[in-house]
DNA sequence: TAAAAAATTAAACATACGTTTGATTAATTA
DNA sequence: TAATTAATCAAACGTATGTTTAATTTTTTA
């Protein structure tokens, strides 16, 4: 951290905080006390508290959709792709896990501007959820499901353990947060996510 | 509106705006306007803004608590219990989307007060899954799957249509908010859910 | 080395926050 | 009706917020 420069400590920072606490209830001072630098930097380097937002939310899904498009556009099996990308996305999510926190719930409901910000990274994952899950499931059940079906649950399904884990360490602190667990948890989200996705299109597909 | 009560119109605003906004950037002058009473009735009502969050989160969790002990504590095969469950459980959210966004997503990851309120109710709920879905669970596979591997996903699943709800409104606004969608996302999650589950249960039990 | 640019700092800026006060009005009770 | 309680109000409280300024130090460039 300390070899780091000023503007990285910030982003560093800024992730880590927003995510545990919240963009409106981190401070700037507590943010720049937190990265080691002079209040006045934050606007110095990124213009806004919210241009800070920004950045640290480009950082993440830059990367994000990087990882993406490297584990579901090749040529092996559907489940053998999804299994893959989950237990990637997973430790990705793992390790930025500030970074993804602050994406998803965040809430900035009413700033358009942040909103368009996040819809544009969102476009062009559904794009790669359309072409490299939706297509081949159409192709193996005969019925299309639209992206907008299978991404938010399937997000939603990898995010699962982090959205909860602050309420389950107070809740199950041993069966929770321990180290079994955590290993496991992406076969988890494998498994429940696969068989899920499969029932769904077949059960579509038996209705048609 | 009008014919209710100051205090419920508080409690009503203040639903809605924390889950739009978030609890910290919504102000106490906002909410007093949104719900159209003097900002010194919140203080007068509640004792503080925390105090408000607090009744908040408890009128939502009470009657999600009945609601989740009617639908799962019955005599019916747990396909059926569940498909009921997700269906009555998203109905619930969509109506009270405000309050169930609140506990879910709002972040006060480091203030213990109101972790311990979470996790009060977040253990009864737990006892409801092991008893009601993993032990029915193991009768059909052989395998005790603990419910904080089963909850939180089956939450974050029925959720995500609301979690993404505000991003992907922006991003595909005719298939996502649209009327059809609507009407069958609780069939979608029901078939993840009731597929995924048993597949998780299958493959556990054919490891060990 | 001298000049220019970038980074850092302490201090002050105006504004918004949650809360409290004390007076006033409305509703309830006896 | 009179006394008592509950509800509402405008105003002010002290504090914390994000941002800006202007001076200073450090680094880069020529």
């Amino acid at each position: 951290m300390e070899n780091k420069s000023s503007k990285e400590r910030i982003l560093i920072s800024g992730a880590k905080l927003f995510a545990r606490k919240g963009f409106a209830t981190v401070g700037i001072r507590e943010l720049a006390e937190d990265a080691g630098v002079n209040l006045a930097m934050i606007n110095y380097f990124f213009g806004s508290k919210k241009g800070l937002l920004k950045e640290i939310l480009n950082y993440a899904f830059t990367d994000y959709l990087d990882l993406m498009g490297e584990e579901l556009t090749c040529e092996l099996p559907l489940d053998d792709k999804l299994t893959n990308f989950i237990h990637r996305a997973i430790e990705y999510i793992a390790t930025r896990q500030d970074f993804m926190s602050v994406f998803l719930a965040e809430l900035p409901h009413d700033d358009p501007d942040i909103i368009e910000y996040k819809a544009r990274w969102t476009r062009q994952a559904m794009i790669l959820v359309q072409e490299n899950i939706c297509i081949p499931l159409q192709e193996q059940y005969g019925c299309l499901l639209p992206p907008t079906v299978i991404g938010p649950p399937l997000v939603s399904l990898m995010f699962s353990r982090f959205l909860f884990e602050p309420i389950m360490k107070e809740v199950n602190p041993p069966g929770f947060a321990g180290g079994e667990y955590v290993e496991l948890y992406p076969n988890y989200i494998t498994s429940i996510f696969i068989g899920g996705v499969h029932n769904l299109a077949r059960n579509i597909s038996k209705q048609q």
